[in-house]
DNA sequence: CATGAATGAGTATTCATTCAT
DNA sequence: TATGAATGAATACTCATTCAT
């Protein structure tokens, strides 16, 4: 008796309605209403499914992270024996490869919800954990290689780029020579693992 | 006759004032009030002094991208003769070397700034102006190394590092090694002017 | 055939639902669904018992009238004989003796029932019932003691008393010294009765 | 230079703006559009001038109360020597001499107010600041003449009566016979101060 | 009877911008 | 130039009520 539950379908429209909106048009800007439109739903009904519009991002923000573990698993699965270089640069691929620009308004998203995780603690509290679950798992493959030695400084610097040219192709299309990112990236890996020095001074 | 303009000195204010409140709240929940009162100014003299809200960021961004070029020249005046490498490094040290977080709050704009650029067309064209200065920079310099092989790739690659270490560092405090971003930059510099190749397949 | 209507049963439910909420939350602010949850039942079935929420309210107001009346008339037969000033003191108890507080909840709802008879007029019709039945009552029991004279302002100014101390106890816990209501207005009551006077002039 | 303060002026609009509304409505159905409107001035100033709806509320709770020390004040500087009955008697009939529907909005208003004050704690504290400070000056008064026996008792007991005759001719307009409160109270006065007792048992 | 999703109207609040002083 | 009041539109959120299941 009653009606079927269909809670976790419609906010998963939801969500991806603000993935949309975001994307053009950033957080504060992507009004209810909006989101609600773009996912076919009444304003109304988005409160139904969410105490408010911040508990919306919080789940946009987890899942990005939890599609962006998966692709790692993914790409990590694939390598054959046990490459640590290899390892690193699937890690590297799973973030870059198919291009920055692969799926523009999830990259966009993400590079909004950066911005807003400097000034909502909810918001950058998840940020952080996800953020940090990255790097953790970049350095454990990094500390495969060089033997932990400056593993976590290698990590940060390539976790960097990452951010980096996210953010780059998102506020300027065209800039980064296209499939430049991850070839790139893997060879500041290299240089990086290999034990490259700066010139002496600096 | 009439009192000396004290136009610029009030703009100066002002464009502080949203510097220091959209560092913390981010430019959408920035109000004018609040940036008035930040600018020790009332909300009325904002708009006498500029169009509109936008007119302060888009100014803000020009401050901004101004001063990272004084501070790049700054750099590169002080390398004797015409050591290429070092000249590469003092880009990246104008960038990094204080510390990403030497001037949190600027920082903390920047990437605001990059997020804005994303979905304002008219901070976008700023935001990529000073960007492509930098770059077209970074890339001259690098050049200077490689003889213009790869040297777009390199420089972005670079670039892009010096972005993410900003938006790690201004939305996780404390995760990334204090110090470690403009050394951790440098050996990429070096490794990709080197030549460092990733492993074969990739 | 069909199931045993259980119809009565969830109206009872829900208007102690409505007591609950309205306690601690006013009328305005008690919503359907909260009203629901606290009667364990769903929000669409309140509706289906009750037109709406005025309904309920309207139940709950007759229901603690009914309640009063009740503990009246038990007070009333327990006096022996026909002692007119012991029937007064037991219409007086009747609202006071097991102390304002004996059931909070009720008496906030009463007090706030009281606020709401102002603005709502189908309220303040069964308030005003209630309480001119009340009122009636107490003035018969006062006429036996004083033969009619100025029984009705005596009656009232009890009466008022009582309505006085529901407020006051529910609006400042702690204020009224504990079981000190009963008594003073007893004490009133005596006063009253005998034909106190004030100073001659006011 | 610069324009005038008008705040004051306006708070004292919006509050009367309040007042009326809240008497006829109610305070959660008293809409911030409406009070502008009783207000003569346009929603948005109100929030200019007031936080939020309830800083109006608890402005307006201030200003009762404020009224009501300065009627008491006014019959008390009346009284002459230092007849200590009369000096209840004046605090009673600074409260109920005119008829408790003088002033039926304020009347009305209060009583609101003291049903808010069970709900809404900020209401509450001004409410039991007002209360308290109005029942010690009574207690006093009434210490002058029974010398502290039971003086709080009896004070709370006279107070609730007002309270109670506020509530009801507030309720149920034409249940108390017009001009018998201040009386009724003041006979209840005599009463408990020539130490009437109830009859034995209670 | 019962559930809980859905709607649509209503409301407080915020805020960029304007303007009288 | 400067002030701060004023406006009007926008927007998140609430909620009584309805209704498909």
């Amino acid at each position: 008796m009653g009606r079927p539950s269909n809670t976790e379908e419609r906010r998963q429209q939801i969500v991806a309605g603000l993935l949309r909106v975001m994307a053009e048009r950033g957080y504060e800007r992507a009004s209810v209403t909006e989101i609600a439109k773009a996912a076919g739903l009444s304003p109304g009904l988005v409160h139904y499914h969410f105490k408010d519009k911040q508990e919306i991002l919080l789940t946009l923000v987890e899942q990005l992270s939890a599609l962006v573990r998966e692709r790692v698993a993914a790409r990590l699965a694939r390598v054959k024996g046990d490459d640590a270089r290899a390892r690193v640069e699937a890690f590297l691929d799973a973030f870059l490869a198919t291009g920055a620009d692969a799926d523009p308004a999830a990259v966009a998203s993400w590079v909004t919800i950066s911005a807003e995780a400097i000034q909502q603690p909810e918001v950058r509290t998840l940020y952080e954990r996800a953020v940090r679950s990255d790097l953790e798992q970049l350095e454990e493959l990094v500390g495969a290689v060089t033997g932990k030695r400056k593993a976590r400084a290698v990590a940060a610097g390539l976790f960097a780029a990452i951010q980096g040219y996210f953010v780059l192709s998102a506020s300027v299309p065209g800039l980064v020579p296209p499939g430049s990112a991850a070839s790139t990236v893997k060879r500041m890996a290299a240089g990086l693992l290999d034990g490259a020095q700066p010139s002496e001074e600096a």
